[in-house]
DNA sequence: GTCTATATACGGATAGAC
DNA sequence: GTCTATCCGTATATAGAC
């Protein structure tokens, strides 16, 4: 944003335009199936302008996963206050985060991760450092099994996400944030702060060994 | 299997080395990323032997997947009987079924699904006229709320699966099928013959619109 | 800073010999 | 039925002109 000294990188608004355009189609159908081709013809720039911005194909992706994959402090803030309402405005929150900037990112990332192992490692890095870490943070109840907790939380929202976003199977994909948050909110409030039976009280020990 | 009349297929060895070694190829990397000239090197034949018995590669990605998903009589098993253990039962079965050549075909099926939208639309209509469809006809309570009902236990059973086999997340990844079931269950039993409060009472209809 | 031309590589598909 | 040789399309990436 501020002017620095030195050699200009180029032309801002060109390079913002590719990453949009970049977001977009690597949401769209993933990080192999994408052409830089593609990309620089819907950003209406030359393909050749892309590698001299960004480098690579990979260095492109990570450009465009970066500013808007950032939680920041929005997840301590979900946390924060009544306990028991956590999962609700879990829900509540993870919606309206897919439906922003960041949600085309988060689609893209998991399109790729689908099939691509670094981008699965990146995804999961993403998952436990920046967000399942956080949870765990703020949470109250038996430190040991915060990890499975989490984990099966985000099992539920994710799979959400993929009908919702991904594989969008009706009615899920199209039912209103108000239905789904009253429908799954409660099925994370479980996972995170609720009775377990069962699932901890394993003999050999129930996360290890499968 | 019975000898018949008219010209021989080919080796039948050969034809079903070719579809166990494809399988596991594109549940490895999905559909894009699989190389007819890899799946042949690993069953061991020559690349033009795979386009001489399947003639494509989208129909030798269909034939992988023909045989083993197929659902049959193991959904009713599963819903007939005391209807307060079906999301325990159902949970249970799931995860048998994503442990054998089935899940192998599954895994293949949803990381092209992902990527690919004639996949995605296969894998939908997989889900619904092969699993939810059969679902519904063994289940009680209000017709009309069953899409919704079987599509939320959809999506938590993919996000199941897809941090157990596809993302990898620890510890579900490697968590026991006992444990799994006792945390899982409930959640599937809520969604498909639970009391879902406030999702179906909406004034304008939950379901429609977004 | 922007674009043309091209090096390089890979993968699906086919023709045809054996 | 099986394999060799090859056509053809496409994509990343780079060199270098303007």
């Amino acid at each position: 944003m501020t002017r620095r000294t030195g050699r200009r990188p180029g032309n801002p608004d060109t390079r913002e335009a590719i990453l949009t355009a970049a977001r977009a189609a690597f949401a769209d159908r993933g990080f192999d199936a994408t052409t830089i081709r593609s990309v620089a013809a819907s950003a209406g720039v030359d393909p050749a302008l892309v590698h001299h911005y960004f480098g690579s194909k990979d260095k492109l992706f990570l450009a465009a996963m970066q500013a808007p994959l950032d939680p920041g402090e929005l997840v301590p803030r979900i946390l924060a206050g009544d306990p028991e309402g956590v999962g609700e405005r879990l829900v509540r929150a993870f919606l309206g985060v897919w439906d922003s900037p960041a949600g085309t990112a988060g689609v893209a990332l998991l399109r790729t991760a689908v099939t691509t192992e670094w981008a699965a490692r990146l995804l999961r890095e993403f998952l436990v450092t920046q967000v399942l870490r956080r949870i765990q943070e703020h949470l109250p109840g038996d430190r040991r099994q915060l990890p499975l907790r989490g984990s099966l939380a985000a099992s539920q929202l994710l799979g959400l996400v993929m009908m919702r976003y991904v594989i969008r199977l009706e009615p899920v994909a199209s039912a209103t944030p108000q239905a789904l948050v009253a429908a799954v909110g409660p099925t994370v409030q479980r996972y995170l702060t609720g009775d377990l039976a069962g699932v901890f009280d394993d003999p050999a020990g129930a996360v290890a060994h499968r």
